[in-house]
DNA sequence: TGTACATCAGTGAACGCGCGTTCACTGATGTAC
DNA sequence: TGTACATCAGTGAACGCGCGTTCACTGATGTAC
């Protein structure tokens, strides 16, 4: 399992090559972000970056194998959200580590929305490499969350009906989910600061209990 | 703003008509379950219910119509559950009431997953008819949720930093979300009970407190 | 109850567009001497 | 430094499938008398 890039047909390939698919996984982003997964069209991304749609055949299968190369580098991008969360976050601290965190959190998100996104429809409709990459992702952080909340109910700060790792889960389902809501809320007067206020208040009760 | 069921160009179905377009509606469902959005095609649906294409045409403009007909439907079925939260929840009842609450919630998101994760995709890119679809049906439990949390902030058993509404929005996040997660977390020791359990506990302390 | 007519509902068949995909080829870059 | 050759990277052009969509038509149901 070497990780070096490769095309379609198994060779690695070069740094003009590199700087090619590259510009094509950009465009892939680009017009993600812009009009969505419905209407992408390999032949879209192409014209975006002013190559022909056979040279996308020599690096990707199809257009989900790029948008799946995106999700996977998105994993990267979520391993620095990881240090926040060691060491444990303790009841002096909490406050301005805790908001350290959705503050990353909040800028990760805005980042890679659109990617994410698919990612997770591909996952729950079934798509085993979409799975493997959310759980991936979302491991990165839940295991975090889950050795403060199980030190937590250790040590009877928290209560015993709380389970560690579900916990974890759902505080990471929590964050990522109303990031998705934000444009709305925004409209009925919960700012992007109340939104952050929240969410650190809810998780510093949640997993430091005060 | 009538609410009888209309074809395409307008006019107001009979009995049998009706009886069409809700058999195309089921297969769009079936369909969504069993294959997810990216593959579904008007032929399949009209194929599954056996008749023509051209008929789908007469209820629906598009793929996209009938899904938003279902994600209307869904906030009907929706609607039961706000029940649970009126009136408001009290320490002494808090246990039973959030149990009963997450498990029609639990109910409520088996039937109708593959619609509403579509709802949301939609929204989330922009799309005005499902964004409007979502809020409706978010604002419904939101609502209640929100009572009760102003509530307790009132009275000082919920902390100031606590704005209600976005608290409403996050937990409802946080609901949906996680049973998005359902399947993969099973798989790594979270049983359906722990999640429900975890959900309960997480929706009292912060709803009520305790 | 039967008949004639009006309206409603459903469809076969055809059209054409647009997209995915491939292949044989050209052009660019690297390398050996 | 220059030349010849090998390999790498990119593409024009074509093919064909499959799907969305429409229209003129048939068949089914309802209604008036």
């Amino acid at each position: 399992m070497s990780n070096k890039v490769r095309s379609v047909d198994g060779r690695v390939i070069g740094s003009r090559a590199q700087a090619t698919r590259r510009r094509l996984l950009d465009a892939t982003e680009k017009l993600l972000k812009e009009q969505g997964v419905f209407d992408l069209r390999v032949v879209d991304i192409t014209r975006e970056v002013g190559t022909s749609a056979a040279t996308f055949y020599q690096y990707f299968n199809d257009a989900d194998a790029a948008i799946l190369a995106l999700a996977e580098e998105a994993v990267e991008a979520e391993r620095p959200l990881v240090d926040h969360l060691h060491p444990a976050w303790t009841p002096s601290d909490v406050a301005t580590r805790a908001q350290a965190f959705v503050d990353a959190y909040m800028a990760y998100w805005d980042a890679h929305a659109a990617v994410l996104r698919i990612r997770n429809v591909k996952a729950e409709e079934g798509d085993r490499n979409f799975r493997a990459v959310r759980s991936q992702a979302n491991l990165l952080v839940i295991d975090g969350i889950q050795a403060m909340i199980a030190d937590g109910v250790a040590t009877g700060r928290l209560p015993r009906t709380l389970d560690p790792f579900t916990t974890g889960a759902a505080l990471v389902a929590m964050i990522e989910r109303l990031l998705g809501f934000q444009n709305e809320m925004t409209k009925r007067g919960s700012s992007r600061d109340s939104i952050r206020d929240t969410l650190v208040t809810l998780l510093s009760r949640t997993m430091v209990g005060n």
